[in-house]
DNA sequence: TTGTATGCGTTATCAA
DNA sequence: TTGATAACGCATACAA
């Protein structure tokens, strides 16, 4: 474990304030109390005379007196503070995690220190550890693969956290879906429809856990009957709309040996869709198609696609739960899978009219 | 990913743990040096010798020191910390703001503190509040209406702040979008298309000044060029794809009015668009569309769409380097309206290929 | 109910 | 180059 990973530059001092903030003490004297009674007034007030209390807090009014942090962070051993780690978070869904995640939290008066470090890899560990210097109470982590690095840094601080978007594991400490039954559903939706060959637009498996998994989980649940995932209908691209519209160009050549496709993604499903509504493929009379979804947009914009819904919101709400449970000392709910859904959307009108007249 | 490599037992709570973590006064007595000696060693190496180097170095390691972020915000005066107000978060394109706002920050060191409140929340001051009160060095606040007693609470504090996507203000300390150039040059661009009446789909003016901003740099472009706003074609619905859907079949009957839509954003457009394609108008033969653009994605699906497009990413690095400079006490560039782009595609194919058989 | 004193872990000042 | 010591601002155990 090397270090040597200061955050802070040696240099400049913090711009040059020449009036310190108030401190209890400005606030005890103008009050004519001591420091500790303006403690006590402002956070044990039933500790306190009313009299004393209104002192008190005229004096923190006409100061604009505002707790230092630190300070109480130092002796309390607590900064009322979560961090919250998610790659690629501009992208996608996580988003939405983030913003369910700050709200359960930030109604309890825990702020969301949020780190969204670009690349994954060695510099998780050092991500983790600017925030763990800043003293957070406890840690969110968006996905499977954390690294040794970054599991051992946790354990030997004995930070609370959890994995957000993770299967189950020995550790307990993660929150995901349901992903193998996602898959199943989805699958047997298809083979329901009469499918057997299926073409598949995900993520790259070489950057994610999450997308290996997926990918298996898929495999496994067309194994289960008799489906099988056709080979040049197999496309890997990142998360995104455009990518969804390529991939889908990129692999209708080869349409006689599918006829269904699966996507990983409401965003990669729209721009698929897009592609097949410009290269005139009717949905779902020439080919069906189906996706996760995690923003349920894809599904509004063109009904006839049948999606799983993963309930993005709820597991961060979840995660937010798990970790005031463990800050409270609470028992652990055992966290488990949350449950998913088959949407199934009829056409709310003609997606194509043109094709109608 | 090995996780026996943990000390702790799964069941063992990390809040029961005893031990504290290791300070700077056990790494100092690890190697047998002073505490000071540790916190140059570690921070001004250039001071210490490199046999003591050596040693404190291997204690640090042996130890897992972690700096206690509290106390030398304590002594520093400084938690090397931002805060980031950004209300309603999850939705459209400020996920994109804060993500490139915290890679600007941290690449400096700095941690990003979000707070996401929802309207009716906690007033828009006790949120700042609990950010200053962890002590962040700076905050960058998304709108332009900020009540006046956040801008007091910003000031009485002397805390280096920025308003994003606020129009130039007396006060400095706002970044933003050329906003009336961006009405001026959709308006002018469908002026020159022939248009003269025109439908509009916004967010509602009464929850968002931008809002309103943005109305009131519509109605004046037009009204430079002689054109006008159709009234029954006005609509004002919140940000979202479906939303867009919805309100354009609202305005659908009036079509007689007006020729073109403007939609405030690209969600709403491409929900406009979907609804146009369900109907059956050809866009743009029979109705042009344009919108103010922030997540180039509308356009992609629906390439006969003009956009002017709002540079995000260059917002919050521009918030950031702004904040930056703020913090090193460098002198301020006065920060300028970003600039902005018509966006004209052209079809990449038949939208409706049915229509053209 | 209130005051006093101590310690939290770090950096900075001043000696050595 | 290093060590001792004094802040930093707050909460709390203990005394009054």
């Amino acid at each position: 474990m090397s270090r040597r990973a200061s955050v802070y530059p040696a240099s400049d001092p913090p711009s040059a304030g020449v009036a310190r903030a108030a401190s209890l003490a400005d606030v005890a004297k103008l009050a004519g109390v001591s420091a500790g009674t303006v403690s006590r007034s402002l956070y044990r007030p039933q500790m306190i005379s009313g009299a004393t209390r209104e002192r008190v807090q005229d004096a923190v009014d006409r100061l604009g007196y505002l707790a230092n942090g630190a300070a109480r962070a130092l002796t309390m051993r607590r900064t009322m503070t979560v961090g919250a780690v998610v790659p690629r978070f501009g992208s996608s869904s996580f988003p939405a995690l983030v913003q369910s995640l700050e709200t359960r939290m930030s109604a309890q008066g825990y702020t969301l220190l949020l780190s969204a470090p670009d690349q994954r890899g060695p510099n998780a560990a050092s991500v983790l550890r600017a925030l763990l210097e800043r003293g957070v109470d406890a840690v969110a982590l968006l996905g499977v693969e954390q690294p040794a690095s970054v599991l051992n840094l946790l354990h030997a601080h004995a930070v609370p956290y959890v994995l957000m978007w993770a299967p189950p594991n020995a550790e307990g400490r993660c929150i995901g879906f349901d992903e193998p039954r996602a898959s199943r559903l989805l699958v047997e939706h298809l083979h329901g429809l009469g499918h057997r060959n299926v073409a598949y637009i995900g993520a790259p498996g070489a950057d994610s856990e999450r997308a290996r998994r997926r990918f298996n989980d898929l495999t496994r649940a067309m194994a289960a009957c008799g489906m099988r995932l056709c080979n040049d209908g197999f496309i890997e691209i990142d998360h995104g709309f455009g990518e969804g519209f390529t991939a889908m160009r990129a692999i209708l050549p080869h349409r006689a040996q599918y006829s269904a496709v699966i996507c990983s993604s409401d965003y990669l499903a729209a721009g698929a869709l897009a592609a097949l509504d410009q290269a005139g493929i009717a949905v779902p009379g020439e080919l069906s198609v189906a996706s996760f979804n995690d923003n349920e947009f894809a599904a509004f914009v063109h009904p006839p696609l049948t999606t799983v819904r993963l309930p993005i919101r709820e597991l961060g709400e979840q995660a937010a739960n798990y970790l005031l449970a463990y800050l409270r000392d609470e028992p652990l709910a055992p966290p488990t899978a949350l449950p998913v859904h088959l949407q199934i959307r009829a056409s709310t009108g003609p997606t194509r009219p043109g094709a109608t007249a």
